[in-house]
DNA sequence: GCAATCACG
DNA sequence: ACGTACGTGATTGCT
């Protein structure tokens, strides 16, 4: 039999310090659990054990406290938010059926020692998992240890056994206690021998075999002398730490293997727990789907759907025309409806492509007058501009509704909604459309009140459903490229590629993968003998960070980082943007308006808003994307709106003066900072003021300046403080957002979008720090496309208003793209003008660049 | 499927 | 003492 054997106070505390701080949404924290149960599924899954069973930690002082009062002194207690979930994970072992051991007196990891000698004496196997390395001492020929790490959010568990554990350390495993005995441990506060680390230990231990034979022979062995002396001066100390490092074997654990099987548990319980939890995924994996619809919780109950086949329009008007609002539900192939249900929110009316009247019910119900509640209703009016269609009447989208709540959730499909929203998923219903159309009902009534509560109907309604229809309209249009053009530029590009790569070979005296970052890392730091600067998880770096700083040690430096520039623009923005253009001559990127946590959109397929511009060569891509035939680019973009943006959310006076006067933002601040006049500023002195200005709005550090504008820690620390004394309005921003945000869990925009910020009670720095910055800089980014996205509908409906052919096509956070006639050209960049800088009222200018052309490079300087 | 890199605001 | 900017997406190599 073979027992995995888990210390689980050492896998919690790992799991709750190596990922970001997870709460649900009663406030209950979740990242211990979460990261326990993930390394416990790992371990199931690699180590294949018969059985599980879970040591734990008692309160009580242990025979090491009694021994020595020092023991595990001076360490920090443990956080509140790790503390609250220790009885969440014991529950839920627990009703899984697993057994929880926890003995008075002694460790967690005394209880693993007594388990595994157990197999040992019964024939059984016996797998440690643990966080901790001293557990390695307990490797034998029937004992393994799986040693669990986490890296940024993802668990790692390495396997140890004799020989490995030889290998690395160069000493058996009951060896490694004669080691501790003489290095001790800081965390546990073992002394050790004073002035022996960790080397010297090993090697006195690989020569000597243990510290008894040492202090027996200490006067004949040969030894430094300085080493002699601290070991005399230890004795006591090493005897003692021999004792308290030693893992017990003695503690009084059930006696028989049979007695760790898991027994049956409670699924429906912990069912209903890892879904308050919101663990869902854990569900499936568990296998406890099929109990949770019978355990209930706190899920609505929901009626099994009456869903009705209809194949006739006026089948679905009798059934539309009794109802209040309905909810639509509709399957789309390439963005075509081929199935549709309605609810009125009792039972379901449905049609698909097989029957005659389809388009013509489908065409009924967008069109219809009533109240409609959709799902990802961006899809709908792509179908609409496509086809000519009327869509109309959309006052809910349980897609964008859920991306408002929370736009940290993984995905927004509606069966991912019931399960945050606690709605049960409908029995008996076998299509994904019809169980969607069931869902909406629930969804929305649950999803409509928390908005209503949080203040957010205005930011859905006013903003988010209608800039929907804006990009579905910016989508169906696309944007004309001059395919011959991209192709004979990626020619020129591949020629040139393959120069620099015969060069590179020959300055490598070989050829080799240049792609590949590992063989480039070794033939730049092992064969040509270039100092490494930074490391990867995987090996050297070989960024354009540190490639720079090489450029004057090497010619093929140059090369390679011209080889990147080079094989960039071809494979991402020549061959890739090639594969998308469709046989109309135009790329028609998607936008996600549920994508970013900050209430940006984004693009995919092509990404159209990271076409190069900032090197030259990079640029003239943006000669390949056209105006049509008797048309022409109005681009225009936002100066500096999240600086504005700023300066009227902190209310800065002497930042708001310097946009109301007009002035270069960056020099006036370089002015302000420098205590200088304008005009005497140096275009360093310029620079560095606009990393600051950046590096405001991204939560800024010193450390992170300095990198970026090469100066020491204290001069960039120097830089912030004559800064924040010059914008004191900033200085209280600032501190006032954190506390708004370590307060209430979350920061919001003007237009009160939020975002959840549990990393902000993070007992971690680096956690901590980081839901600090994300506090400094969410409202600002997050308000700035609040804003462009108002602009983009102001723009969209005044067009429309004064019924113009031109068209938006484009948006890149702060910039627009109008396709105009010619002959409208002039009306069409007033009013992209307009409407851009009359969006909302803030207490500074808004100001919007402007300039048309007949391609992109051209309508943009 | 993840890590490294680099393109954009 | 920690280890650093905020927000994205596409490509390539490698396990």
């Amino acid at each position: 039999m073979k027992i995995a054997a888990i210390d689980s106070n050492s896998i919690l505390n790992r799991a709750f310090y190596g990922i970001r701080l997870l709460s649900s949404k009663d406030n209950t924290y979740t990242n211990a659990v979460y990261g326990f149960m993930n390394i416990f599924l790992k371990v199931l899954a690699e180590a294949e054990p018969d059985t599980v069973v879970f040591a734990f930690d008692r309160p009580e002082p242990t025979f090491r406290h009694e021994l020595y009062s020092e023991y595990k002194a001076g360490r920090k207690p443990m956080p509140e938010e790790l503390a609250m979930q220790f009885p969440i994970i014991k529950k839920l072992l627990a009703d899984l059926g697993y057994k929880i051991i926890e003995i008075p007196g002694f460790e967690a990891d005394d209880i693993l020692g007594s388990i595994a000698k157990l197999c040992g004496e019964n024939g059984g196997e016996c797998v440690i998992v643990t966080g901790d390395r001293d557990c390695l001492q307990l490797v034998s020929d029937s004992v393994n240890v799986r040693l669990a790490s986490t890296k940024a959010g993802s668990s790692l568990v390495t396997l140890y056994n004799t020989e490995i554990i030889k290998e690395k350390y160069g000493v058996s495993p009951k060896q490694l206690i004669e080691v501790k005995a003489l290095m001790g441990d800081s965390s546990d506060n073992i002394p050790g021998v004073a002035g022996v680390g960790e080397k010297t230990a090993l090697a006195l231990i690989q020569k000597f075999d243990n510290i008894k034979y040492i202090y027996e022979h200490i006067d004949e062995i040969d030894i430094k002398d300085s080493v002699r002396a601290k070991l005399k001066n230890g004795k006591d100390s090493a005897e003692l730490s021999r004792v308290l490092g030693e893992i017990s074997t003695a503690a009084p654990v059930p006696g028989s293997l049979e007695d760790y099987r898991k027994g049956a548990g409670k699924p429906a319980e912990a069912a209903a727990l890892l879904n308050k939890l919101e663990m869902h995924k854990l569900i499936e994996r568990l296998r406890l789907d099929a109990v949770t619809a019978a355990s209930g919780g706190e899920t609505v109950e929901s009626r099994p759907a009456q869903a009705h086949n209809f194949v006739y329009k006026q089948d679905f008007e009798k059934f539309v025309q009794k109802a209040g609002r309905i909810y639509i539900s509709v399957e789309l192939e390439e963005d075509f409806p081929v199935r549709l249900a309605v609810s009125d929110g009792a039972e379901i009316a449905w049609a698909d492509s097989f029957c005659l009247e389809f388009m013509t019910i489908v065409n009924y119900i967008f069109s219809c007058d009533k109240k409609k509640i959709g799902h990802d209703i961006k899809n709908i009016y792509r179908y609409a501009f496509k086809n000519n269609a009327q869509v109309s009447g959309f006052i809910f989208d349980t897609s964008l509704a859920g991306y408002i709540l929370n736009p940290l959730a993984r995905s927004y499909e509606p069966q991912r909604l019931a399960g945050e929203y606690s709605v049960a998923v409908p029995p008996s219903l076998d299509s994904e459309c019809l169980k969607n159309a069931a869902l909406l009902p629930l969804l929305y009534a649950k999803m409509y009140s928390q908005i209503e509560e949080n203040g957010q109907i205005p930011l859905l309604r006013d903003i988010e459903l209608p800039l929907s229809e804006v990009l579905a309209s910016m989508e169906t249009l696309g944007f004309k490229v001059d395919a011959g053009g991209v192709r004979q530029f990626g020619e020129t590009l591949g020629e040139n590629i393959q120069k620099l790569e015969a060069q590179i070979y020959e300055y490598a005296g070989k050829s080799f993968n240049i792609n590949s970052t590992q063989q480039l890392g070794k033939i730049l730091f092992d064969e040509l003998g270039l100092k490494s600067k930074k490391k990867t998880k995987t090996g050297y770096s070989t960024d354009a960070d540190v490639l720079d700083a090489l450029k004057y040690d090497h010619p093929i430096i140059n090369d390679i980082l011209e080889y990147r520039k080079l094989t960039k623009l071809k494979s991402t923005y020549v061959d890739g943007l090639l594969k998308e253009v469709k046989p109309d001559g135009r790329v028609h990127t998607r936008f996600n308006q549920t994508e970013t946590r900050t209430g940006r959109i984004s693009s995919t397929e092509p990404n159209m808003q990271n076409i190069p511009v900032r090197t030259e060569l990079g640029r003239e891509m943006r000669r390949f994307f056209l105006a049509s035939e008797g048309k022409v680019l109005v681009d225009a973009d936002y100066s500096q709106i999240e600086l504005r943006v700023l300066a009227h959310i902190a209310g800065d006076e002497n930042m708001a003066e310097a946009f109301r006067n007009g002035q270069d933002i960056h020099r006036s601040t370089a002015a302000k900072v420098f205590g200088l006049p304008p005009e005497l500023v140096t275009s360093k002195m310029r620079s560095d003021s606009k990393a600051v200005n950046f590096g405001i709005v991204y939560g800024i550090s010193a450390f992170s300046l300095s990198q970026d504008i090469g100066v020491s820690v204290s001069d960039a620390r120097k830089y912030i403080e004559d800064y924040l004394n010059n914008f004191s309005g900033v200085r209280d921003y600032m501190k006032n957002t954190v506390e708004f945000g370590k307060e209430n869990g979350y920061v919001k925009t003007m237009f009160n979008r939020r975002r959840n910020l549990p990393e902000l009670s993070s007992g971690n720095f680096n956690q901590k720090s980081f839901g600090e910055r994300v506090a400094m800089n969410m409202p600002i980014q997050g308000t700035a496309a609040d804003i462009i996205k108002i602009a983009m509908i102001r723009v969209f409906r005044r067009l429309g208003r004064e019924g113009l052919k031109s068209r938006l096509i484009l948006q890149v956070h702060d910039e627009l793209i109008i396709e105009s006639p010619l002959e409208e050209a002039e009306l069409a960049t007033k009013i992209l003008k307009e409407e851009m800088e009359n969006a909302v009222w803030l207490s500074v200018p808004l100001t919007a660049d402007i300039n048309a052309g007949q391609n992109w490079y051209d309508a943009k300087w």
